[in-house]
DNA sequence: TTGAAAGCGCTAACAG
DNA sequence: CTGTTAGCGCTTTCAA
């Protein structure tokens, strides 16, 4: 009745541990365990320790050494999504940058679900995680303000709330440049199609969108406007129900992210419309496929955005301080999907 | 000079612990430990060891229990990359089912590069992961094999390997699909765009594909074969190198996955063809994007492959057993990228 | 520098 | 069912 240890068949060697290092070499625990810390070459028990290590396969230890130091070299990054490209993005970043600095990354995703947010953070926190990066903040801050409390380094990335440490895109700039862009190709109706309401980013490039219109004399009017979400579904819903109150305007900013565009454009071609030529489509991003599909959109830094909050998540889980926070800009980059007239609007179904 | 615990502020009282909740109830930390793991209603020294430990914000410490248990609660997925949304699905579900069983998701993204997979592995490993969810096997099998030789459950997923627990799409099967749709749509001389050599994934499906277009007295000659990759740009360049070999070819399977699907139209409509219309494209998955973008592709079981590796997985830390292999069969979706003539293929930038 | 000793929080023999 | 005892592997005082 042993409890289940995995494979400990009787020639199945334990690993090795300090211990075996410790009566291979003659020295103590102790020793080993600091020699094990210097580099081999600071001192000659260092270069002896290591050679043994390395000799007998040792590997440390992370939960015991956890158990100790009350550092458990895991952070933690909450995500609404990892489906969800962009944050699939900022979630690699992070982990190459954690990596890099001796750290493992546990990822939870909680659909933007507050009630989820707080569970899986509990668990994360119940795994002793050394931080935090919060990639689904809301724009309420309820959400962010617990984060806060809980005594914990954190900073949040890409999704802002107000007072906390982020690393975030000007949203608002990026949605000053569609607007201003499709302005300047002539457009005067001019379509919105939202991101969720909980969304600081989607929320900032509607205002940003909408202060330049109204700079220009014009207006996103209330039919006008619709919710897209953020899935290429919600986008073709938006665009159906936009669609069945209105065919006169002739632009629409697909303001929560590329994929929602893609929904439109769906939408759009069902419906018989062209788009890019009967309807200018702007997205969100620029994801890969984007560009392929000839999507205008605006590139934000996501992976840079994944870097930096990392970063300034490790230093501050060393110092002891809180980060600075940090916004890049974002830009536009035009294609086919809004530039008319354009020969390569016409053909392709895809 | 104390270890940088994080939060020890004088007032901030200590974590309870099990002894906390033992001096508090006046049992002894083992029976209280007991307790914990017996229900409320159990017995009654079970309904008072947990009042207490609710009373007192008790939360119990996975560290100091993997020590001891050496179980960690964790299992490691290795992924060749999260920004692959096939493999974001997967996890997805991965950490679902983990999660309800109480387990942990660690995981790493490889790019598919040998070394990279053992190093994260050894990594996983060394963080005491309880299993293995290997979703970037090779076909060569070394990786696998040396999977094998560590002593821990796993299994294989989506990727198969030979002689492993795997759970599986028939992508051969997937492959067949496909070439017989062109070829019932008409198409004569086909045109294959092939995903990385090493996944036996686009291995099989390009198979299956060569095998019925042979059953039909046609086959795939060399110079309308070429690499595809698994991204929009590698797509999109193979379908250049296609062009500048070719321009006969009616019909292209992308058997990576539909983002080279989408790369391969983008270079077709550079190259002022019609895709859908002069150049029939199928893909491989049924992304989100595929739909709104009307590409014809192969709908594979991503989100169950990846519920059944973690139950498997989970099943097989629990009894010692090696997992059962499954496959699921794929399912042809014929969208407007693949079916001419069609009054929707014009039209449309997007 | 080194080693002895204590202990992180928990679980599991063992004996009562 | 209960408490006592021991110890998982590691780090870190402390004294030599």
């Amino acid at each position: 009745m042993r409890p289940p240890r995995p494979h400990d068949d009787a020639q199945a060697q334990a690993r090795p541990t300090l211990r075996t290092i410790a009566d291979a070499t003659g020295l103590s625990v102790s020793t080993v365990s600091r020699a094990l810390r210097r580099d081999a070459h600071e001192s000659p028990t260092a270069a002896i320790v290591h050679a043994a290590a390395e000799r007998l396969g040792y590997l440390p230890d992370p939960v015991a050494s956890s158990l100790r130091t009350r550092r458990s070299g895991v952070i933690g990054m909450v995500a609404h999504s990892l489906t969800d490209v962009v944050q699939a993005i900022i979630y690699q970043q992070v982990d190459k940058v954690a990596l890099r600095g001796g750290f493992d990354v546990l990822v939870a995703a909680t659909a933007d679900d507050p009630e989820t947010q707080r569970e899986r953070v509990r668990l994360l926190l119940s795994r002793r995680v050394d931080g935090l990066i919060i990639a689904d903040a809301h724009r309420d801050g309820a959400y962010a303000d617990w984060i806060a409390t809980l005594g914990v380094p954190y900073v949040l990335a890409m999704r802002n709330a107000p007072g906390h440490p982020a690393m975030l895109c000007d949203d608002y700039a990026g949605g000053r440049l569609v607007a201003e862009h499709l302005i300047e190709q002539g457009h005067r109706e001019l379509a919105l199609l939202t991101g969720p309401d909980y969304s600081a980013v989607s929320f900032d490039r509607a205002q940003g969108f909408r202060d330049v219109v109204r700079e220009h004399g014009l207006e996103v009017p209330e039919h006008l406007t619709e919710y897209g979400g953020l899935h290429t579904e919600s986008g073709q819903v938006g665009m159906e129900r936009l669609l069945g109150r209105s065919r006169s305007f002739t632009a629409v900013f697909c303001c929560g992210n590329d994929f929602t565009a893609f929904g439109a454009v769906s939408a759009l071609r069902a419906a018989g419309l062209v788009p890019g030529s009967d309807v200018a489509v702007v997205g969100f991003n620029d994801v890969a496929a984007a560009k392929a599909l000839q999507l205008t959109t605006v590139s934000s830094p996501q992976a840079e955005l994944g870097e930096l909050a990392a970063a300034a998540l490790l230093s501050a889980i060393e110092t002891g301080t809180t980060p600075q926070s940090t916004t890049r800009a974002p830009e536009l980059v035009v294609r086919a999907s809004s530039s008319r007239p354009l020969a390569m609007m016409r053909g392709g179904s895809v």
